[in-house]
DNA sequence: TAGTGGTCTAGACCACTAC
DNA sequence: TAGTGGTCTAGACCACTAT
């Protein structure tokens, strides 16, 4: 870890404890690399962090302050999966997996965000997660056979991206997600218990490697009742 | 404007027109250096842009890949504001401004994001947006007082954000968000033609300037078929 | 081995804010 | 005026990738 990361940590973590509660500003970068002994640039790139992940907002000749930031954030915010939301918001996490089978990657789901899609080989992973003991999300997750020949029955009923990551050592690098509300289909009401006539908020990803691959394909149906998306935005 | 601002636009306008296609490296850094005479951590600083933008991935050793990055987004997605939006995606712009007045801030539709809200003076704009000629999003934008003490019709008409940033200099800096899916409402009906039993997507949000002053609060509520968020987002 | 990006430094000059 | 952040430089050393 570089020397910038670790006063990123040092900061965040005064700031999560309120060392340096929301209002107050943080030490001037001239402070900043006193402390921790480093250059100022190398300090910077810890505020530019921060800043990135709305921890604090700079102000010219005043210093930085720091802001509310989104505290927790669904699945789909920033590649989280769900099983590190569920450990960040002590929700109690399961899944039911009903379908781990080969086939190929169904293109119509995914035409807004890759409208040259190829029905290529993968694996098909259909799991009902729930959320406070109840069936919220429904999962179709599809993750090219090219890249991750076979998927272990645990992993899809643990962590996928725990495996891709631990287990195979993929570099998950970035991804391009929709939102979108639809009625719940037949499916939908059978798996999450709906009554006719509702809704369900659909989110799509694709998410590729540090190698810029796309490997991972999915579809997310959750309840609408039990569906926030929550995230920080900065205007450019 | 900076030098590593003109690499970046410089760089970005190349991608876009497909100077460098998608799959294809970028010109290394030292090359960069080079070509646009600046020193190496000034090249870096557009790559990172780039890199944030969602235009390229860095890979170790090997380069700056051009990667497929979102084209769009609803006014939601970036602090992008709905005229914006439309003037990027050519669908015609029109807003019915259905409510102009002073009052208070009603705390219920943001207590997720802002549970301390306080019920201040505000004027309250509501407005009607049409997508396709057809009415498809309604908005209500409470703006405090103490920050904008009044606003013109025109710019409720046109944009607010425009007239914030051009007409009264405000440096709107970040924002926080929320989407969630809700029932239409009789008002939703009513100003949207829609059947009982639909569902529309709410966004929410919070804005603030780089004063850190918090001074905008927004509840859109979108017909549901005509609503889509999309995102580019990196693990981290 | 050569070329690439990742990190870090010490110093400089500038623009802005507070007093 | 003093202190703050914003930008830029020239150089260094390292880790990784290609060949």
């Amino acid at each position: 870890m570089g020397k910038y990361e670790r006063v990123f940590e040092d900061l965040s973590a005064k700031i999560d404890d309120g060392t340096y509660p929301v209002g107050s500003l943080l030490p001037s970068e001239k402070k900043l690399t006193e402390t921790y002994g480093v250059s100022r640039e190398t300090a910077r790139k810890a505020l530019a962090l921060l800043t990135d992940r709305g921890y604090i907002q700079k102000i010219m000749g005043k210093g930085s302050v720091v802001i509310n930031h989104s505290q927790y954030a669904l699945p789909v915010s920033n590649i989280v999966s769900y099983k590190e939301f569920s450990a960040n918001t002590g929700t109690g996490s399961r899944s039911d997996v009903f379908a781990l089978e080969e086939t190929n990657l169904p293109t119509a789901p995914f035409k807004d965000l890759a409208p040259d899609l190829e029905p290529l080989p993968a694996i098909h992973v259909g799991r009902v997660r729930y959320l406070d003991g109840e069936p919220a999300i429904v999962d179709n997750t599809y993750v090219l056979s090219s890249v991750v020949p076979n998927i272990p029955r645990e992993a899809a009923e643990d962590s996928l991206y725990e495996y891709f990551e631990n287990g195979l050592g993929l570099h998950i690098a970035y991804s391009s997600k929709q939102i979108k509300v639809e009625p719940a289909t037949a499916r939908d009401r059978e798996l999450m218990k709906l009554a006719k006539g509702e809704y369900v908020a659909v989110t799509v990803s694709i998410t590729s490697l540090e190698d810029t691959t796309t490997f991972e394909y999915t579809e997310s149906r959750h309840r609408a009742d039990k569906f926030i998306y929550q995230d920080f935005a900065r205007r450019r």
